[in-house]
RNA sequence: GGAGGAGUGACCGAGCGGCUGAAGGUGACGGUCUUGAAAACCGUUGUACCGAAAGGUACCGGGGGUUCGAAUCCCUCCUCCUCCGCCA
């Protein structure tokens, strides 16, 4: 949520950050709503100080004296109820477009419609050239029985799969790899609630808007997350921490369930867009401090670079332009891993940058060093997520006899063994 | 799932229709004292909104109601605790 203040200054900030964001939100409607609720307010309080004054006096009174002035304080009564009226109308509206209003993008995001228009900032890493012919992760899945599909659709849909020994084996093995990894650079490591509240939706961002990517429990009014940012960001919702306690520093190993309703047809093959899978997420909150935040940024975006090198896998990072940034980012780098059977580099890393917007909706806030209360920012990006970064994995590391390597890192999770091999 | 009990400021805890934005204590901060520290003593110590300010308004788990007036009474939701049942 954006501060009603910055837009009452300088609304066009708005109007121009939500036409680049490709969202269509009336701030002029907004504005008169405010501008109308300010002024039953202030016309409310000055009856309400009317109210206090002669309630005060009353019980001073003798009863006969206490007949006119009840019958003033309903004439009083009567005006309140009609403005109070008023605002139970004009308040909810209000509210409900405060929610629609978008962060304004950064000054060093591009200018675009779509992913199409995302600006390659650098490149990482070999793309490897093959002297034979590559299969692709599902011919690879297959033939070492890592991964089945077909039932994986049987029993819960199309999207759904599942993963099979070494298929399972590896996936766990580049999670907890992934898990430690953030552990040994100081973050705290979580295990989260997987179904969140209304509140905590809305608080990241995420409601109103994303409901039709959500698997929404209604009889419990409950949802199920799509990323473990969820409960991450929102843990400290409500709650006033101290300038001393930041940045905090999270990761959470969690499933994450997308409905994907919109993309039907795109990305059928494979083990690329999913229901479920699993990640590992970090978040920072951090200082109300915008160069901080730009720091942190970087951070995160490091961390998960290092994941990569260390998994010896090609990327590239990518600033994403302003029509393909959400609602609340200021600024997002996603990574891009390359993926043979693809032909291109797929997103596997998204790393956003929120400032106050997400703060501002989970009322998140710290107590200064001056004792000012302000509120926190907020970062997040992935650190891994599987299965989907199995497939540069398995289909870079496959070899001509149809084995595939095992990444060094990963070694140690898989029982020191160095390949994965058909089973005779 | 059934039966009870409870939610007050950073924390503990009093209040149970007007004198209460809220006693008392703890903690924190400032000061006196001290070579320094501790102890003792004095003082300060909530958030949001409107307003240039003075000041005003709201908030005692959330929402709604009764009343001239609610932290205090009623309804509802949420949360926590105790007992019983069930269970990985």
């Amino acid at each position: 949520m954006i501060d009603i203040k910055l837009l009452r200054e300088n609304p066009q900030l708005f109007k121009d950050g939500a036409k680049a964001k490709r969202f269509d939100v009336n701030i002029d409607t907004l504005l008169d709503l405010d501008s109308k609720i300010l002024s039953a307010r202030q016309m409310l309080q000055d009856i309400v100080t009317e109210k206090n004054r002669i309630g005060k006096e009353i019980p001073k009174l003798q009863p006969l004296e206490k007949q006119s002035v009840l019958a003033e304080l309903g004439k009083l009564k009567e005006k309140e109820a009609a403005l109070n009226d008023e605002l139970k109308h004009i308040q909810p509206e209000f509210d409900a477009l405060m929610l629609e209003v978008p962060q304004p993008p950064s000054p060093e995001v591009p200018l675009g419609l779509d992913d199409t228009e995302n600006v390659e900032w650098y490149k990482r890493g070999e793309v490897r050239t093959f002297d034979f012919e590559p299969k692709d992760h599902m011919q690879l899945g297959q033939a070492l029985d890592m991964i089945d599909m077909e039932r994986g659709v049987k029993l819960a849909g199309t999207r759904n799969y599942f993963l099979k020994g070494d298929g399972a084996i590896l996936h766990r093995a580049v999670m907890n790899f992934a898990m430690d990894f953030m552990i040994s650079r100081g973050y705290t490591p979580m295990i989260v609630p997987l179904l969140m509240r209304n509140e905590a939706m809305r608080g990241t961002g995420y409601f109103p808007g994303s409901e039709e990517q959500t698997y929404q429990m209604e009889r419990d009014e409950l949802n199920l997350v799509g990323t473990a940012e969820v409960p991450l960001t929102a843990y400290y919702m409500n709650e006033m921490l101290t300038e001393k306690q930041l940045p905090v520093k999270f990761v959470a190993m969690s499933s994450c369930f997308r409905r994907e309703a919109g993309a039907a047809g795109k990305d059928t093959y494979g083990l690329y867009r999913i229901h479920q899978f699993d990640k590992v997420e970090q978040v920072i909150i951090g200082e109300n401090d915008e160069q901080k935040s730009i720091q942190y940024h970087q951070e995160i975006l490091s961390n998960s670079e290092a994941v990569l090198q260390a998994l010896g896998l090609p990327y590239r990072v990518v600033n994403v332009c302003s029509g393909d940034l959400g609602r609340g980012q200021v600024q997002k780098f996603d990574i891009e891993t390359w993926m043979p059977s693809r032909k291109s580099y797929g997103e596997t890393h998204s790393a956003s940058r929120f400032y106050e917007f997400q703060a501002r909706r989970l009322n998140l806030k710290y107590k200064t060093e001056q004792k000012k209360n302000v509120f926190c920012h907020t970062l997040n990006n992935t650190v891994i997520a599987s299965p989907r970064v199995l497939i540069p994995i398995m289909e870079l590391y496959q070899n001509a006899d149809g084995s595939i390597t095992i990444p060094t890192v990963l070694r140690p999770y898989m029982g020191g063994r160095e390949r994965i091999e058909p089973k005779q």
